[in-house]
Order: C-alpha cells, then structure tokens, then sequence
DNA sequence: CAAAATAGAC
C-alpha cells in the first residue's frame, strides 16, 4: 500500500461550510427551511429502508450538494445501511469538505474497512483539504486497527505540524495506535507527554497490552491506577477472557465485587463468556440471577446472547431456550446462536422451529444460520431436511454454499452410514475438499466399519499435505481398528517426524463455583487418592455388568504406546469421578473436555450413569452427550 | 468526554 501525501500545509483550503445556494432555482430562505427539514428527518430515520426514498427526495429539490445534508446522509447510511452505500454517494459530491470525509471515513472504521479510510484520508490530503481534529482521530483508530505503522507516523506529523497532537482525544488514539502496532516505546512517549494520566489513558494501554497477550505487563499497569472505573475493570477481565485465562478473569470479576464497583453490559458479556468456555454454570446462574436482581443492568441483546451461549455452551439448553423466548430484541445472531445451541445438543427438531420462526420474523439467515441448521440436522439424522436445506440456501435465500455447508453434507451422510454417496458427493463438488472434510467421512468409515473406503480416503488425506494433530490421530486409530498396527505405528512417527504435537487432553468440572481440571492420568489434586480409588470401584463394578475396554481408541490421548498400558485414564474419567464423590446423589455430573470423547470412555460414561443413577452431561469439542440410564443423546455417533 | 462488547463453522 501507497499513500502520496503532500505535506505543504500552507496548501490546504479551510473547510467549506457555505451555506451558499447551489441551485439557483430554489431560494435562499425556502432552501434554508428545507435543509432543516431534512436534517431532522435524517437525525430521526431508525429504519434502513427509509433512507432511499429520503434521498430520492434530496435529489429531487436540488439539494444533493448541501454539505449539511449530505453529512447526515453519509452517516446515517453507513451506520444504518451500508458504507458502500454511502460511498456511493460519496463520489458524487463536487467539492467534500472535511466533515463529509469524516462521516465516510468513520462508516469504514466501524465497518472494519480500514485500508478504505485510511486511503480515503490521503485522498483528502492530496487535494489539499486541511485535516482537523475529527479526522485525524477517526484516521488513526483506522491506522491502528490495520497496524499501518508507516502511515499512522505521517499522521502523527501532520498533527504536530497543525498543533493538533496536544489535543486530547488526538493523544488518546495516537497511544492506542503505537500500542496496537506494538510500538511501546512510542506508545510510552506519548504517555509520558501527556500532563494527566488518567484512568482513561491507563485503560488503552491496558487493553494494546493485552491486544499483543502481554498480560503481566497489563496486570501491572491495571495495579497501578488509583481510581479504576467499570471500563477499566471490563477491559481488564475483557482482556483475560481474550488470553485464555478464563480463571484469572473470574477472579479478576470477584475482587472488582469486593470492591463495590458495578459491573455493566459489557463486564457482563465478558464474564458470561469466560463462564461459557469454562463450562462453569453455577457461576454463570450466579450472572445471570445477578441481572435479574440489578434492574440498571438491561437484558439487551448482548446480554441475551451471552445468555443463551453460556446456557447452551454450558450443558443447560432447556434455560437457553427460556431466554431466547423471554427476549425481546432478537437480532440474526441470536436466532444463529439459539439454533446452534440446539444443534451442538442434538435437538434439531427445535433447531428447525427456531429458523423457521427467523424466517417469519422477516429476518435473513446467514452463512452461518445454514451450517448451524445442516450441523442440527446431521446431529439428528434428518438426511432429507438437510438436504433441502443445503439446496434452499442457494435457491431461496441467495447464500453460495461454501466448504463448511459441503462438509456438513458429508457428515450429514456418513453419520448415517451412506459413505458411498458422501464420497460421491465429495468427487462431485464444485470445490477441492479440505482434510477436515475429509477426516468427517474418515470418522464415519470408521464408525461403521468400512475400512476399505477408510483406506483410500486416508491415502487421499496422506497426499493432501496440510494436516492437524487431530487428523493423524483418528487416521492412525482407523488402522489400528482395522489391525494394521505397522500403518498405524507409521502415521505416529510421521506425527514425530512433522513435529506435531498432539493436544494434551484435559477435562474440567465445576465444583463449589470452582473449577476442577485434569489431565491424563493427572496426580495433581489434593484429593487424588479418592479420585482413583472411585475408579477402581466403578472399573470392579463395569467389568462386572460386562464392559470390555477397546484397545482401539487408546492412541487418542496417548503420547506414547507405551504409556498406555500403564496410563489408560483419560481425563474425562477423573472428572466424573470427582463429581461423583464431592455432589450430593442424583445431581447432575457435567464435563467439558477439549478434545473429542474416544470410544471406549463413551460407552464406560454410559455404564457410569446406568449403575450410579446419575445424569452425565459432557461437553466436547464438537457436541453435546447427555448420558442417562446406560444411553447417550447422540445415538453413539459423534 | 475520552477507554471496554456478542459466536464464528465441516
């Protein structure tokens, strides 16, 4: 990217705010009225359709150049609209002043088009338009999103020459954009410049600290602003949340309780989204009571969507569905978050009620809507409906289906055992499969014993080069299943050879409002010798009711095959049994593990529920098992 | 009157 830039400030012209009559057939007085007029209308327009007709009528009394107007058409188009839109109208502006390129360039930056802004303000530099302090702020949040180091300095140059740079909000974002780009020590400069450094200017580079996953580095500032408000608070927990230290987050959440500050909307979402990937339910009930009993804390539809997620993602889908009914504003992705929720729990019937209900509601569905749906439909083995869907979302609803919507198909297929046709449909396709396509139909030759077609399908795998350590695993468990250890010893060195290292796999509980995690084989926990003590007894009382381990599944988890002889106990087996001895009986055990469960620990938590009376419910990395009574949701196919 | 936000795929 180039930017030709003339920095001869003398050069530039004022901006024009004349209030002088474009159309001499309209008069003055009359013309002032209606400019009126329409910026009150276009201040006050809330729906997108209005804005065409508004326009139109712009157009028609000659004032589509009143630089008034057209300020509140370009940003009401691009926030309510589109930016394409607005810069549409953008382009037939004769003479833009520096407000006009603001609004444009503010509808980019909030539409993420930053590379658009930034070029569009060098274009308005080139035609010696004097920048002021609105854009010059919006071109710098612009430059630090893109990390356009070189062309966030010219700016920053520009400001100085205009005496801009000791302006407040100019310092704020020129500190963020050194932040964001990783230049500290500029970013420092600009801090050490500034005469008061406040909670504001700590909370930016809070938050570029946390941005580069410097979280020490963050800690340490945090702990060192005297006064900290709720956003400094949120950007924080925000931050960990973002770094994958959920429980770090959590507690960062309770101090900010003990010291009596009120979280809002927004420390909400990210609290609920830490308690969502940790799987911690009590804690995210404990939010969600929290809300109902603060009433300043409105249940809009982030909060509902942050809701209905950690509800789902959590193992409680029936209180997810109790939400999405109670909210009022439902937006795309709630529908999205709502049916794949659903989906991840096997209720695709419900799925299915839920988009239809979008569809009502006039709503369009997205990309997304259709792998949520076609995922609802594998899950339940709706072959027919997912199918239609599939032909639906090009036909009905303009959507092209991508490798995710084709790959849906496949599992779709082999989840109910035509591998013929999934593979068919693979060699079909108007696009190359990628390996996790692939590794879908692998998993369901797998399932139903077809290791013929596993073959090939592996061998195509093997050529297809970019492969992940999940992939090698099943790959290698196919042809352990089959009893060709000597392929299966091969595919592991491969793995060694590539130096791909297999994700440790590790399950979680949520105990007290605290979370428990395990690892294989894991002797870290004070209560350790319970632990394994109960999984001695419940090993005694399946091999008696007749449970035979599978050797098959071992390679999983296990990093050598050696180790498994003597290791054979995954996580998830710890985790229950830890729920098993610290909950009270009857209540309902729930695991979030990592990875995918392997064969041989799905029908032992089968056998754990039948024989304790216990409902199980664990999360893994693609769905949802809910064991009770010897049976599992998914139908034994995950 | 600056600073913080939703989930995201086979």
């Amino acid at each position: 990217m180039s930017y030709c830039t003339l920095a001869v400030i003398g050069n530039f012209t004022y901006p024009s705010t004349s209030t002088s009559n474009p159309n001499p057939k309209v008069s003055i007085s009359n013309s002032t009225q209606r400019r009126k007029e329409f910026v009150s209308l276009l201040k006050n327009c809330k729906d997108a359709n209005q804005i065409l007709p508004i326009h139109a009528k712009i157009i028609r009394t000659g004032h589509d150049q009143d630089p008034f107007i057209l300020f509140e058409l370009l940003r009401l188009s691009s926030t309510l609209s589109s930016v394409n839109y607005a810069s549409t109208i953008f382009q037939l502006v004769h003479n833009p002043n520096v407000f006009l390129y603001t609004a444009l360039m503010d509808g980019f930056v909030s539409a993420g088009s930053y590379s658009d802004g930034i070029s569009l303000y060098f274009q308005m530099i080139n035609r010696f338009i004097m920048p002021d302090k609105y854009v010059i702020t919006s071109v710098l949040k612009a430059c630090g999103s893109h990390f356009a180091l070189r062309e966030g300095k010219e700016v920053h140059c520009q400001a100085s020459k205009l005496g801009l740079s000791s302006n407040r909000s100019i310092t704020m974002k020129l500190m963020e954009f050194y932040g964001k780009c990783g230049e500290f020590d500029d970013a420092r400069k600009v801090f050490d410049k500034m005469t008061e450094r406040d909670v504001v200017a700590s909370t930016i580079v809070i938050n570029c600290f946390l941005d580069h996953g410097l979280v020490e580095q963050a800690i340490e500032v945090f702990d060192l602003v005297r006064v900290k408000d709720t956003v400094c608070w949120t950007a924080m927990i925000d931050g960990l949340v973002r770094n994958g230290e959920m429980n770090m987050a959590l507690e960062m959440f309770r101090e900010m309780q003990k010291e009596n500050m009120r979280p809002n909307e927004v420390t909400i979402v990210c609290v609920l989204s830490a308690c969502s990937q940790l799987g911690a339910l009590e804690l995210g009930r404990w939010v969600h009571s929290y809300i109902g009993k603060h009433h300043r804390i409105e249940l809009n539809h982030f909060v509902g969507g942050a809701l209905i997620s950690m509800y789902s993602r959590c193992g409680d889908i029936d209180e997810a569905e109790r939400i999405f009914a109670m909210m009022k504003e439902r937006k795309v992705i709630t529908y999205n978050l709502m049916i794949s929720g659903l989906a991840m729990h096997g209720k695709s019937i419900q799925a299915i009620e839920i988009f239809r209900g979008m569809i009502k509601q006039g709503l369009l569905p997205t990309s997304f809507t259709f792998v949520a749906i076609l995922n609802a439909c594998s899950h339940g083995g709706l072959v027919n409906l997912g199918l239609e869907m599939f032909h639906s979302m090009s036909r009905d609803y303009g959507i092209p289906p991508q490798i995710e919507h084709y790959g849906c198909i496949v599992d779709l297929l082999g989840r109910v055992g035509h591998l013929k046709e999934a593979y068919n449909f693979i060699q079909n396709m108007e696009i190359a499969p990628d390996h996790v396509m692939l590794g879908s139909l692998l998993s369901a030759c797998k399932i139903h014993g077809n290791f013929e077609l596993g073959e090939q399908v592996a061998r195509i795998l093997m050529n297809h080069g970019v492969v992940d350590s999940g992939t090698y695993v099943l790959l290698a468990n196919v042809y352990a299943s089959s009893g060709k250890w000597k392929e299966a010893a091969q595919i592991r060195a491969k793995m060694k050879e590539g130096g791909i290292q297999k994700e440790p796999g590790c399950s979680s509980i949520e105990v007290n409002n605290e979370i428990h995690e395990f690892l294989l084989g894991d002797l870290r926990h004070p209560q350790k010798e319970k632990i394994y003590n109960k999984l001695e007894e419940l090993n005694q009382v399946l091999k008696e009711a007749g449970h035979i381990p599978a050797t098959d599944a071992v390679l999983h988890d296990i990093e050598d095959w050696e180790k498994e002889q003597a290791l054979a106990i995954h996580s998830e087996r710890l985790a229950i049994c830890y729920g098993l001895i610290s909950t009270k009986p009857c209540t309902t055990i729930r695991v979030v593990k990592n990875l995918r469960v392997c064969d041989d620990c799905h029908s032992m938590i089968k056998l754990i529920a039948k024989v304790t009376g216990r409902k199980i419910v664990v999360r893994d990395r693609k769905r949802f098992h809910h064991f009770e009574n010897g049976n599992c949701s998914c139908g034994d196919y995950w």
